[in-house]
DNA sequence: TTTAACATTTCACCTATGTTAAAAAACAGA
DNA sequence: TCTGTTTTTTAACATAGGTGAAATGTTAAA
């Protein structure tokens, strides 16, 4: 759930990011990120939805991340460390992105100062996000971390499917069930 | 707990940083940035122990995270961001830190082009840091987030309280001692 | 329109962790 | 070394959330 400000990159930038990127779509359920491969594209959503996951030790599905229209989302441990990633990463809705690989990100990062910027406040950003979700876990009930999700990403509600969602609250599905009857 | 790998900054730049920051040191106890106020240092650690903390919705101290010898601390969204923190930083033991205030760093930022790359990729390492840690909260029991703090970073078990490291661990420091006993 | 597959809810019971309070242990200053 | 303070442990009880299973609801293909 990170969406990008394109007010900080100029024209030129966004210019050749956009002849470099390719736009792909998927299909709903289709899988974008393979888990155990090196995830070797960041995607930007133009349309659609994705969530990354990976499975428990038990081999439970836990949904890790959303990504909607105007957000970023990769593998991003794989993808930055050139690695296997942990991660899968699929389409709950038919897709679109643009998608650039790692050869194409670096390359603009050593031609253009300013990328290299844009792309340390784009991780500034993430690291915060990702912070804030791990300050939720750490002292949030699961009501609560429930309804600040909803709150600040309405649209999941409708889009995503319950499993998904209370894996990304760090609960069972039973329990966002019982949450939802007790608040609704 | 995030160490840096000094080995990505060339001599130059390396310099520079030694120029442009101050040596600082604290006493145990000493609040080293204050909750409430823009926090405007970045600090890498030389020498001692110290830890950000928030306080809950019920008052109750939280340890979010901890920075020993050859580490970074700062209120990152406060410091990046430019506004008041919601966390404070103190130091555990008497501590050494050279400290870079956010103006010096913007300058080098834009001095120097390899700095820029070097702070994107201290973000990404933070970032993933920060990630691992949401994930442990997420799905694993407070007893494997115990041992594998332990496990990764074995001195805070004799340098941190008790319930400093329940915080940091999302449990009550009774929880803790009850963990402790349950596997010495 | 029926049926099969999938998603959600409900329920009874269980367990990990929280809460409150007190005892024990460790530590720091005189 | 003694003493007051802080930290850690222990214990009894409370509760949020997990588990497994079944019931109900929803969707989409045939």
């Amino acid at each position: 759930m990170i969406k990008i400000d394109k007010s900080l990159i100029n024209n030129e930038v966004l210019h050749a990011l956009s002849i470099k990127s390719k736009k792909v779509t998927f299909q709903r359920n289709e899988i974008v990120a393979e888990a155990g491969k090196t995830c070797n594209y960041i995607f930007f959503v133009r349309k659609g939805l994705l969530r990354s996951f990976y499975y428990d030790r038990k081999g439970k599905d836990v949904t890790n991340w959303f990504a909607s229209e105007e957000m970023i989302i990769t593998a991003a441990q794989s993808f930055f460390k050139r690695e296997p990633s942990f991660l899968g990463i699929e389409a709950i809705e038919d897709t679109v992105v643009r998608a650039i690989s790692y050869e194409q990100l670096e390359e603009m990062f050593q031609e253009y100062h300013s990328l290299e910027r844009f792309g340390r406040l784009v991780m500034t950003e993430i690291m915060m996000a990702v912070g804030k979700k791990a300050i939720y876990l750490q002292v949030k009930s699961a009501e609560e971390r429930y309804h600040e999700l909803i709150k600040t990403y309405p649209d999941i509600f409708y889009r995503a499917k319950l499993g998904h969602i209370a894996g990304y609250l760090g609960i069972t599905q039973q329990s966002l069930s019982r949450i939802r009857a007790n608040t609704t």
